[in-house]
DNA sequence: TTGACATATTCTAATATGGGAATATAATAC
DNA sequence: GTATTATATTCCCATATTAGAATATGTCAA
């Protein structure tokens, strides 16, 4: 098997450093119309197009017809997963108990990079 | 142009859900081998040493050679970039569905807690 | 209608993928 | 030494990709 589709989840949507970008300025809070994006991101039009294209289809951003423009707007709400999922790890850096880890994973660190320093002493704790 | 690697940033290795698989098992906080990691992913070694390969390369995992096992850990701060990105458009969707926010911590809690009562090996369920 | 503008789609080419099978490397045990 | 275990790498293949160029579609305006 190949690897899966731009268009498969929301985490393979925003692999792409463009889109992102896309979501960044849109995130601002106001409908933009393809040429406006073109504009501002500095890409050829079609591949504008097409980024919103996979952006559309798994949902990240909505289209309202006006006229012969396109307004896309953010939809948050597909980011969630994404959200939800690093949520998890947050604590490993910020909670407590995760702070008290990290805190001895660091002296240890630290202890060993001590170790290797002195001469006669060392001692690889690591790799 | 291809599509970029995904070993070029956090944002593509994260992209296939079994390295996101890997990456909450390693989250439970044990180093684990990759011997485990197959038995618990059920899938065969190779494909797990390429997965955890990817992970090594954009610094989400760490190795520790223990005799003829690596023993693979999480580096936590690799998910920054992600955390940091997906951060900025938190307020768009918890001003709207604020209860999201503390089921997240819940959960979050719920993990440390399990973290903090099992300080052997024998529990690793994932559900 | 004709033409100009806005956006989407199609085509090609180059490339990275993930799975499977086989193999290679490395450490341990006998 | 050889055998066994643990892990990594290499090969092939089907597939999805991104950029770019060209083209198609759709909408407005004179």
């Amino acid at each position: 098997m190949a690897r899966a589709a731009t268009t498969s989840d929301v985490f393979n949507a925003i692999a792409e450093p463009r889109r992102r970008e896309i979501v960044d300025l849109l995130a601002l809070g106001y409908r933009r119309d393809v040429t406006e994006l073109v504009r501002q991101l500095k890409l050829p039009q079609p591949a504008v197009s097409k980024h919103l294209g996979v952006l559309r289809k798994v949902g990240l951003v909505t289209v309202h017809k006006a006229g012969q423009r396109r307004l896309y707007a953010l939809n948050a709400d597909g980011l969630k997963p994404v959200h939800d999922w690093i949520q998890h790890f947050e604590q490993l850096w910020t909670d407590h108990l995760a702070g008290i880890k990290e805190a001895a994973e660091t002296t240890a660190r630290d202890l060993a990079a001590r170790n290797r320093s002195v001469p006669g002493h060392q001692r690889n704790s690591k790799e």
